[in-house]
DNA sequence: AATCTGGTGACACTAAAATGACAACGCATT
DNA sequence: AATGCGTTGTCATTTTAGTGTCACCAGATT
């Protein structure tokens, strides 16, 4: 399970605009409709953050946090409440349960990537090193690739390939620039060799219908279309 | 969204003026009347640089400025700031904010377009490679053409024939000419060829009426009219 | 009208890119 | 050292896109 960021909301309008803004800032997000449902999805892998909505159908947002602060695999875990306007004087009991911090409804959706970033920096988890084009994430540190948060396996030479094209997107290479950037300077290989390479990263992107973001440019060579 | 330049100026006199002379070294441009409108302008995509009227209805300029400065998508991004005479005692003000630079109205469009290109170099955006006449925008790192901001495509031989075009506006070369620089000193191809694809080069610019810039002139060769 | 010059559509041809196959290699495991 | 697996670079072949030429036409020029 990649890196994720969990968001416990029951109003469908309300965690489709939080999905939509967090996954744009390059997070992958799962999302739940319901405190039980969110537990289901813990079981499975602790995210990086989790956002939660104070009034939720069945077991409660607070309560929620209260659990996973007993928990010692989410004691750790931060926490983004999610208030209506009117509910602050409820901050307080908010602190207390060891709620890190707290965005009140309607909020805007860039203020609240800013609280997520400031969060994830603020509890020291080293904001991952990733480039992200259009669903397609590149895990620099992990040497990794993401897909519409599926794994998806890549050799090393796709891989340094697709990092320069996600580095440059929209630029166009052509093949001797291409080797050079990609294999090297000083190794002699035929520039033909790179159409095979971009044909192998085009079949790693094919499956999630993304191999058309690898545009030829012909004449010239290749580009990434953002 | 192509690379653009955002403005934020309620005059529309000033307004025309800005979107003339940037527009004119090559950037796109959009328009926002006020700081609201900015916001939502910013919402769907970040532009290479932002210049703001320090004073505008509603929101001033500084404040936008502070909540650009506040959000992780836009902290980076190069602000100019376009203050009236004898506002210049708030410059302080302006670079505590983190104003990058700003000018002082009445300017000079000349001034402005080269305080904005040396402020991308300065942030280190690589000053796009980009020539444009007449809401022809051909970018030659992404190797695109834009008509009116809209993608269109182009084959190779075109691209470099109007490359050629767009480096020299209103000069006639001769088939010849045109035959050495395009083709190439070495190749041998038969001077009516250069008649084909100037024809080519038509139909391209064709669908959005802008077909006639690229003018016959009887006895000689072809030129492009600015 | 005769001639010249450029516009245009058709078409065969060629260059460029996609693709599939394969042998060689590196590396980890045995 | 031998084995096996995944990766790599090259090549031959197919597919696709772009190119140059020509014949014919229309308008301009004489």
């Amino acid at each position: 399970m990649p890196p994720y960021i969990l968001v416990v909301e029951d109003e469908p309008d309300i965690r489709e605009l939080l999905d939509f803004s967090i996954s744009r800032s390059g997070f992958s997000v799962i999302e739940a409709e319901t405190a039980e449902d969110a537990l289901k999805v813990l079981d499975r892998g602790t995210p990086e953050l989790i956002i939660i909505d104070w009034m939720l159908p069945g077991m409660d947002g607070i309560d929620l946090a209260k659990q996973l602060r007993a928990d010692e695999l989410t004691k750790e875990l931060p926490i983004i409440m999610l208030t209506a306007r009117g509910e602050e004087a409820d901050k307080l009991r908010s602190f207390e349960v060891g709620i890190d911090d707290y965005v009140t409804k309607p909020f805007s959706p860039k203020e609240l990537v800013a609280r997520i970033k400031a969060l994830l920096r603020r509890t020291g988890k080293p904001e991952d090193n990733t480039l992200s084009v259009a669903g397609i994430k590149l895990d620099l540190s992990s040497h990794r690739l993401y897909i519409n948060d599926k794994d998806v396996t890549i050799g090393p030479t796709e891989f340094k390939l697709l990092e320069l094209f996600m580095r440059n997107p929209n630029r166009a290479f052509d093949r001797s620039q291409l080797l050079d950037r990609v294999w090297g300077r000083s190794v002699y290989v035929e520039e033909r060799t790179v159409d095979v390479h971009v044909l192998r990263l085009r079949k790693v992107l094919k499956p999630s219908g993304r191999d058309h973001i690898i545009e030829t440019v012909r004449g010239l060579g290749y580009r990434l279309a953002a």
